[in-house]
RNA sequence: GGUCCCGUAGCUCAACCGGAUAGAGCACCUGCCUUCUAAGCAGGGGGUUGCAGGUUCGAAUCCUGCCGGGAUCGCCA
């Protein structure tokens, strides 16, 4: 099973192989050019190149040994070399049947590896904020993604539970006399950044704070329970975040997890003569000779003794191989982050701590930036809260509701679920749906519109056909296990035999936006369907029926995609 | 200053790592709700892909230079 342009690909690759060239130039893709053909294959031209050929005299011994195939209604020679292809209609009819029986949907399984993904990242006693958002919308789309593609994949929050910060709170808590007391999210939302700002202000402060974290670390009875206490209530607040986003972790792991692992790994690393002195710290030299940038050390200790968060990286690496020896380790962190993952990579394959077969991935993002072009701030100047962002979008997609006048008969409560969902898909799909890697600008106002290249516009989509299929069972007409190509029915099908060609890319390339194009196409193709063509009222049962399979196959698709996006189908809006 | 990334319609973004006439959405204009959800559909205008060279059958994509923007550059995360 796989697509219809790999289908034919493995045709005109024998082709290819036929005529004494490379099978890889047989490669087919969706035509450029629909006003022509179907599909394309482009690898006579390159063939040519490379033998110094006509590239028509190539492309037409190809066309030769293609014209034996049944499955080709049309194969013309264009341009420069170009081979364009239309299917015949049953062909089509018969691989779309194929998929519609595949409850993958002929989309491929990989090997059942395990998959760690890195990703949300947020911090104990800081309340999360919208650059939590991408990193945790992203990263949960990739384990999706990755958990589909027949991978064992685990998403690892990974906290910042461990670091100076956690000592400023022990001894504010201390100087207030609170310390053991039972505390809110609230309390440590006010008691952190007080916390902070007196440490930055005054070097004794800040001294009483690095105290506290080493003796925190050390294992102090006292602070240790202190600790794990205000670590629940800021867990009980990420989890508030992430249920409402929608956005599920296999593990909740943080940096305090590795800690008993750092003083072995760096003897270790001592050891194997890795790990050397350097202006009073311990660190890791990873530039090589071929380095045209700067690359800095890696540094394990720091000159006052501490660790730094390369450090926790790096052990958090050997804990992850030593539990899950998985295959890949996606990291899905700000795209600021590149040298220092650059670094940690560096370093963790110079101390021998993951095999060579290990791969490891910064999957870095954009930044969120405001209309401005500079990094999102709320109106105020100040950042704006998750919890916040996400009440906003709902309020805006309850208003929308109210409105269109959609959803009048159903209660409260169930709007208020619809709004939710229509809210968490305009934030998803916006996010999404752009390049990982760029900076994106973030506009709540467009995001909402609800009209467009918008999570909502493809929910209704969803809805429709849901709401159609449940009228065709009231009536009795079937959805056909048989389909019927005429005109209207031809780009839809034809776009429907697509989904494991952007399926694949998006895995390998770690580019949910793949994705959210093709579910976008998907959906724009069907509302043009839907309107040209009345199913219901189709007489001929035959193409009715196929007219409601070419539906249900749309929401199934629409269903998988959005699933892999993290975006939930509401059976009605 | 060194290194890396980016510059595509008025705005926000695509373009399957060199392919044909660079595509979408928003905004703007014209039509379409007494049959399946109009958060919709059909159509229209809008581009020297920052600039200048080069490589080749063919460049938004590769190379060089320049202009403009951003990120980063050992003891913060």
């Amino acid at each position: 099973m796989s697509s219809l342009a790999q289908k034919l690909s493995e045709i005109v690759g024998a082709a290819f192989e036929e005529q004494g060239l490379p099978r890889e130039l047989g490669d087919v893709r969706v035509s450029d050019r629909p006003d022509l053909a179907q599909f394309q294959c482009n690898g006579a031209m390159a063939a040519a190149k490379v033998a110094k050929k006509n590239p028509r005299e190539v492309a037409q011994g190809v066309v030769d040994t293609l014209n034996s195939h049944a499955e080709f209604e049309k194969i013309e020679i264009a341009g420069p070399g170009f081979i364009n292809l239309n299917v015949t209609d049953e062909f089509l009819q018969n691989h779309l049947k194929s998929v519609a029986q595949d409850e993958r949907l002929s989309v491929l399984r990989m090997g059942g590896e395990t998959v760690m993904l890195d990703y949300g990242g947020p911090n104990i006693a800081k309340p999360m904020h919208v650059g939590h958002l991408r990193a945790s919308i992203i990263g949960d789309s990739l384990r999706r993604i990755c958990k589909f593609g027949g991978y064992n994949a685990l998403g690892d929050v990974h906290m910042g539970d461990w670091g100076t910060p956690m000592g400023m709170i022990i001894s504010e808590l201390e100087e207030r006399g609170a310390l053991g007391q039972p505390l809110t999210m609230d309390d440590l939302e006010e008691i952190y950044p007080k916390a902070a700002a007196a440490c930055k202000e005054d070097e004794a402060r800040m001294e009483r704070a690095r105290d506290a974290t080493r003796k925190l670390q050390d294992g102090d009875p006292e602070y240790r329970s202190a600790w794990q206490q205000f670590i629940d209530v800021s867990i009980d607040g990420m989890k508030k975040n992430f249920d409402a986003l929608g956005v599920h972790f296999d593990l909740w792991e943080g940096e305090a997890s590795v800690h008993e692992l750092i003083a072995p790994m760096a003897d270790d690393l001592k050891a194997k003569g890795v790990a050397v002195e350097s202006e009073g710290a311990l660190v890791i030299e990873v530039e090589e000779k071929d380095d045209k940038k700067e690359m800095p050390p890696l540094i394990l200790y720091k000159s006052d003794g501490a660790v730094m968060y390369g450090t926790t990286d790096l052990a958090t690496i050997v804990d992850r191989v030593q539990k899950y020896n998985p295959a890949k380790i996606l990291y899905v962190v700000d795209q600021r982050q590149g040298l220092h993952f650059e670094q940690v990579f560096r370093a963790a394959r110079k101390g021998g701590l993951v095999s060579d077969a290990t791969e490891l991935t910064h999957a870095g993002f954009g930044t969120m930036n405001g209309q401005d072009g500079k990094p999102f701030k709320t109106r105020a100047g100040g950042v704006m809260r998750l919890e916040d962002l996400i009440a906003m979008g709902i309020e805006k997609a309850q208003a929308r509701l109210n409105e269109a006048d959609l959803a009048a008969d159903m209660n409260e409560q169930e709007r208020g679920t619809i709004a939710h969902k229509v809210a968490i898909a305009a934030i998803k799909f916006a996010d999404l749906s752009n390049n990982r890697i760029s900076d994106y600008v973030f506009d709540l106002d467009q995001m909402t519109a609800f009209e467009g290249k918008t999570g909502p516009y493809l929910l209704y989509q969803a809805v429709r056909i849901k709401s159609l299929l449940r009228k065709a069972a009231d009536q009795g007409a079937d959805v056909g296990d048989a389909f019927v190509i005429q005109d209207q029915d031809r780009a839809l099908a034809l776009l429907l035999t697509e989904l494991p060609d952007h399926f694949v890319l998006a895995l390998k390339n770690y580019t949910p936006h793949v994705l959210c194009d093709y579910a976008f196409k998907l959906a724009q193709a069907f509302s043009s369907f839907y309107a040209s063509c009345h199913i219901l009222s189709e007489e001929d049962a035959a193409l009715r029926g196929s007219r409601l399979a070419l539906c249900d196959l749309v929401q199934k698709q629409l269903a998988l995609i959005l699933g892999l996006l993290g975006i939930a189908v509401p059976e009605r809006m």
